[in-house]
DNA sequence: GTGTCGTGCAACTCTGGAGTTGCACATCAA
DNA sequence: TTGATGTGCAACTCCAGAGTTGCACGACAC
């Protein structure tokens, strides 16, 4: 298994959402899918957004793939709902990251200086 | 001024911090450096990594640019140096969109079973 | 049944960026 | 000064992906 319950991501999920988030289109797509109330289709998101139908079809997918979106049918329709927890658990990825530069820049300094002295 | 003292990114530098994080060998750069103490030249990251000199340079001018890097001179060689705090305050927007889907997401939720009860 | 609306699939264009190579310039050691 | 090493700049290739258009299929209203 390479997953671990969802409170670690691991670097192939955190590597697709910050993909998936760095495009600004998506951004954008998700705003109107949250302002939506997280139920929205791509013809309406069409609507709202520069970018053909197509093209948030295209970007659902990525997001989709990237957990951020789930989409189910209603009918002949098809709804999109955003998912938070893939955000908050990239931005716990960021946050040890930073935490380990800070410990090993602290380390550095602290042996420049003692070195130094 | 479109900045407020560091503690509000901003969509745009949030928009560089993503697009930087989001290539995989931009990744391995930054743990290349953060491993060797936060100094390391391009040349010494070119030789641990599977690409080449003049490909790390463009990366660190990437880096530089959303602010997760600062190089400096010394003699011949520029040295480049890891910063944490764009990490922390990217991972804080997150929190702030993930939070703001969630309210939404409750809202709805709560919307729909008192109307559907 | 017919007509309409929403979706899904496929082919296509095109630009940005990741990576390369080559060369010129500056800096240090001998 | 000469040679070696590190850096910077420019031109180039290449491909992933963002976006488009066109069409076919399924679901609803009539």
């Amino acid at each position: 298994m390479t997953e671990e319950g969802g409170r670690d991501p691991g670097e192939d999920a955190v590597s697709e959402v910050l993909s998936a988030l760095a495009d600004p289109t998506r951004r954008r797509i998700l705003d109107a899918l949250a302002a939506h109330g997280g139920r929205a289709t791509a013809t309406v998101l069409a609507l709202q957004l520069p970018v053909s139908r197509q093209a948030i079809v295209k970007h659902l997918g990525v997001l989709t793939r990237a957990g951020l979106v789930v989409g189910h049918r209603e009918g002949r329709e098809a709804r999109y709902t955003v998912l938070p927890s893939p955000l908050t658990s990239t931005a716990r990825w960021m946050d040890r990251v930073a935490s380990d530069w800070d410990s090993r820049l602290s380390a550095i300094k602290n042996l420049a200086e003692s070195d130094h002295d």
